[in-house]
DNA sequence: GCTTGAACCTAAAACGATTTAGCATTTTCG
DNA sequence: CGAAAATGCTAAATCGTTTTAGGTTCAAGC
């Protein structure tokens, strides 16, 4: 990492040192020097100088002087935190990709990349408000401080938020408490009298959302609350001890709604575990949000976000977006996606 | 996306159409008109000729003149395709991130992001032979064609590959064939007499290698070839398919190395599906690249790489790399992890 | 002694955006 | 009416790098 404690070192620095113009310095690090006909003795000292001071190139000039006025460059940033699982990121990812290929050409280029915040910490990410990183963004996995942080300032640039609903921005997102509302449904119709709803201690917004919308409509429909087994996180492994717990005691439960499909496998373990069947004895709704839950056993019926739909929809907004100017704040409600298998 | 199909459209262009100066096309674009009191009047042109003219601001210009020449800037990359899932490369952020916020301080900040290229069009990648991008990559995922370009080029800048064998550069990778030797040793050893290989039709360099060292190892123990079940995709369902035209078809098969977990969790339906028991009748060895192998059922024995160790010596490179100037090649092997569970 | 050419190096102009300091006007107010 | 304040805008510097078009010196050739 060397020195470089005192003072920025930049090429003007370095050729300072040294005793030349830039332009030597700059030729040597392109490695030129033979083209150009620099001094070998001169090359070294340069060379020897750039080791020493520890000199760091600074992207940012080297791309604006690398740049080529005949093409515009967008930059598209997928925001996610370190802590989210990547499975919606992955399909946003490629659904961008899809766009932008669709759009390259001579005089048009994209680069897409993913950046990682630490979850409320959003508002930290270098270049987000100096607009200095990014042509437009799809914001994702937010904590409600981020969310506060996205309310309160107007990007000057394309922002898709998903999943979450934000004055002000261009948000896509889930019907507000309808999966929760069918998951309840579907037990109900299948005879459930007592079902529990599977949750982490720590809730996120969805998963919150999901497990109050479905407390909700039990409640509606049977006149009384449905049982919460918090687990310890959000692993198969807690899932599993919670409702391990929650069955061992003898508490009643012939259903299980997991908002999260981590959590429903770990249900399947107990639930064997227990000796009981699926759905027989008990019925277990998952959300669809892991890559496989086709492939559980037996395979998980799922009541969640539309994903496909979701995505597709941020991504053309944020296309949109770009494409005018004005960011016009908007809400896109897309229902939820109900897939039935064999656990309920 | 708008016309600009003549010419570049920059500040300037903007200015000049309006026939204002580009200070004052900028203090639009930042919506400070406002504090710095320009008429409303204006302000609309101005909005009006962006709009019309569809300007999309350089990033790397804003970047250059947002910089404070007290802080020295480090770009790092992690690169991989659009086509490869984000479980390896989420890690490798998650490490790199960790080791960059130890050495983040005043007069040193760090960006860390996920960048994308095609699969087999590294070379295309802007801003990575200008090294106007990045002051440090760590590259995973490259097709021949990308390793062909890598082998061929020498960026001057710190480069680690991951998961492959080049000359001329810094390579962290799992050691050659041990994979595959492993888990033939695993099965023979469980007494499986008629162990296949179960891969997707498409092979990455990983899984051929993985493939080749398990045909080799049990070759070298049996004296026979053991059969290759291939199948379409690698996909659980492809797996199934496959695995059960396999057992449809009357031939010998007590164990399966699936090269994949995804086509593991296929053949546990199939095997599933033909009456048979795992490991009683056919024991499965997965590789561990599914976030919940320990939650298949049976949960999956696995040989595969040792992301975590394999990751960790990767970021440990990058930064020493970083650190000293000339970026030495040096190939490191991580043996691979072994992980028993109820599979095999 | 003068020209020519090689060898070695530099000044200055970009790249595209933002901001600071300041210049004209016009309005306000004592 | 004249000074002070507000209004609306611009010129120019700046961020760090690369490259183009030369400029100087020195040795060789006639």
């Amino acid at each position: 990492m060397a020195r470089g404690e005192k003072r920025p070192v930049t090429v003007r620095t370095i050729a300072e040192h040294v005793g030349v113009s830039t332009a030597a310095v700059s030729t040597v690090l392109a490695n030129r020097h033979e083209e150009r006909r620099l001094a070998p003795a001169t090359v070294e000292k340069i060379r020897a100088a750039v080791r020493e001071l520890g000199y760091v190139p600074n992207v940012a000039a080297r791309r604006l002087r690398a740049h080529d006025p005949e093409v515009n460059h967008h930059e598209l940033g997928i925001l996610t935190t370190f802590e989210a699982p990547l499975f919606l990121v992955s399909r946003v990812l490629r659904q961008v990709q899809r766009m932008a290929d669709a759009r390259t050409g001579p005089g048009r280029r994209f680069s897409v990349s993913i950046d990682m915040f630490h979850a409320g910490r959003l508002r930290e990410m270098p270049g987000l408000l100096s607009a200095s990183r990014f042509n437009g963004v799809i914001v994702t996995n937010t904590l409600p401080e981020d969310d506060a942080f996205l309310a309160a300032t107007a990007l000057p640039y394309a922002v898709v938020v998903l999943g979450r609903r934000l004055p002000n921005h261009c948000c896509v997102l889930d019907t507000p408490g309808e999966i929760g509302r069918r998951a309840a449904e579907i037990l109900l119709k299948a005879d459930s009298r007592h079902p529990v709803v599977l949750t982490p201690a720590l809730l996120t917004q969805s998963t919150a959302e999901r497990a109050e919308a479905f407390v909700a409509a039990v409640r509606g429909q049977e006149g009384r609350d449905s049982a919460r087994v918090i687990a310890a996180g959000f692993t198969p492994a807690a899932g599993a001890e919670a409702l391990r717990a929650h069955l061992g005691a003898g508490l009643d439960c012939d259903g299980v709604f997991a908002v999260t499909d981590g959590l429903a496998l770990g249900a399947y373990q107990a639930i064997k575990d227990a000796g009981k069947g699926i759905p027989r004895d008990i019925a277990v709704v998952g959300v669809g949000d892991h890559e496989h839950a086709d492939f559980f056993d037996p395979p998980l019926t799922c009541v969640g976000p539309s994903n496909e739909a979701i995505v597709e929809q941020a991504v053309a907004q944020l296309f949109q977006l770009m494409g005018q100017r004005r960011g016009k704040a908007s809400e896109i409600f897309v229902p939820p996606s109900v897939v039935r298998r064999a656990s309920a």
